[in-house]
DNA sequence: CGGTTCATGTCGCAC
DNA sequence: GTGCGACGTGAACCG
């Protein structure tokens, strides 16, 4: 089920993926490489010692030194491998974009190949865990807050939870797990303008923003527009 | 500069790693093993057939069967390797956060070792590409735009190109290369509002979105701010 | 399939 | 270091 080969020369190695891709496997190239991009913006990496890594969904990395992110990557469409002489090319093009990613080999060191697992992860601590914890405890929002609807649709997007405050007006609340700046702020001002407009004229709406940290500029703009935060944890 | 070993079995599997990095190379395992994320969020695999990818800058990827983004990753901290009878741990722990990866291998089919490159990428098309069509050719933004300044720094913000229209207005430019939603619309929002609350109270400032493609809800939005968009490529 | 939002987003840059 | 916004963001969810 995993298989690999060493210093394997361009043409086994070319044909080393494309059998393990043929067999479902993924596939792991380390060797002398440069890409080229061209599709949404154009971008390309001189020659250098990378590893390439092609998934079972077809998705394609290069990883360099540093960084999560690859250096190159396709996902989405079709994968080719070609070697022409002394070199072994990947050829990526993506069906519906005009991207096309290719990965031009001078030298392969390793390959392998495996059979990956294809799990889902579990997971916890995310936004709606927090919404839970909001449900269970809806003084974190504010005294007396009593939670209607979750994902309350307005024209503007839907709201993570809805209700009525102590006095009675509406009271739209937006959840974020981490620290937030003015994106959040603007976000829960589109939800609260949308149910202004939407309802009675004499509505009285209002707009609290929970999230664990807020940015000065983000209070600011909550305070500008009438809105307000509420830590939580 | 590169070495790789079939089958090493845990002691050498974690042997290798060590010393590998201890070299400043990147290291490639291949094997059945489960991951644990705590810190900003909680999460975990069971175990499966997964590729760990540990970089030279302690950057620390685990990769299955699908997807660009890796099923769990660590970087900015410290990692250490360590055999523990039939089982190899990597723990990578956050020195800031409080974020903590455990990689919990029970058998490694295959490992290598490369020396990789940290080269910068030449790339175009971004936004940036965008901002030098629009101070070449004004009209795109509107008939008779004058710019004035890049990056003109309000309390919202900095604004991508500030200028004058025709009719001697204000007018803030904001730039995207790819098709935007209400986000966009709303930083712009802010970048206007902080404009006209910063200048002469009789100073007429407009606000317009310059990208290739726009939502019918971020139309909307801008519309009902009275702020406009002008298609570009 | 398109639109919107979430994410352990990551990454770079300026203050 | 923090804040802020871009990114070939990717990925899930919902109409």
């Amino acid at each position: 089920m995993t298989r690999a080969l060493s210093s394997p020369g361009i043409d086994r190695a070319a044909a080393f993926a494309s059998d393990a891709r043929g067999d479902g496997l993924a596939v792991s190239l380390v060797g002398e490489c440069a890409t080229t991009f061209e599709g949404r913006a154009e971008r390309s990496l001189p020659a250098g010692v990378r590893t390439l890594l092609w998934k079972p969904d077809d998705t394609v990395l290069v990883h360099g030194a540093t960084g999560r992110d690859p250096d190159a990557w396709a996902s989405g469409g079709s994968v080719a491998v070609e070697a022409t002489g002394d070199e072994l090319f990947v050829r990526c093009d993506s069906g519906d974009a005009a991207d096309a990613l290719t990965v031009r080999f001078t030298a392969v060191q390793h390959a392998a190949a495996f059979d990956p697992a294809d799990d889902d992860p579990e997971a916890s601590g995310t936004e709606a865990d927090l919404k839970e914890r909001v449900l269970a405890d809806p003084d974190i929002v504010e005294p007396g807050f009593q939670p209607r609807t979750t994902e309350r649709e307005t024209p503007a997007g839907p709201v993570d939870v809805y209700g009525r405050g102590r006095d009675g007006a509406v009271v739209a609340v937006e959840l974020k797990a981490r620290r937030v700046g003015p994106a959040a702020a603007s976000q829960l001002e589109r939800y609260v303008n949308a149910l202004r407009r939407d309802l009675h004229a004499d509505a009285d709406v209002r707009g609290v923003l929970v999230a664990p940290e807020i940015t000065e500029k983000a209070r600011r703009l909550l305070a500008a527009n009438g809105l307000s935060f509420s830590p939580v944890e």
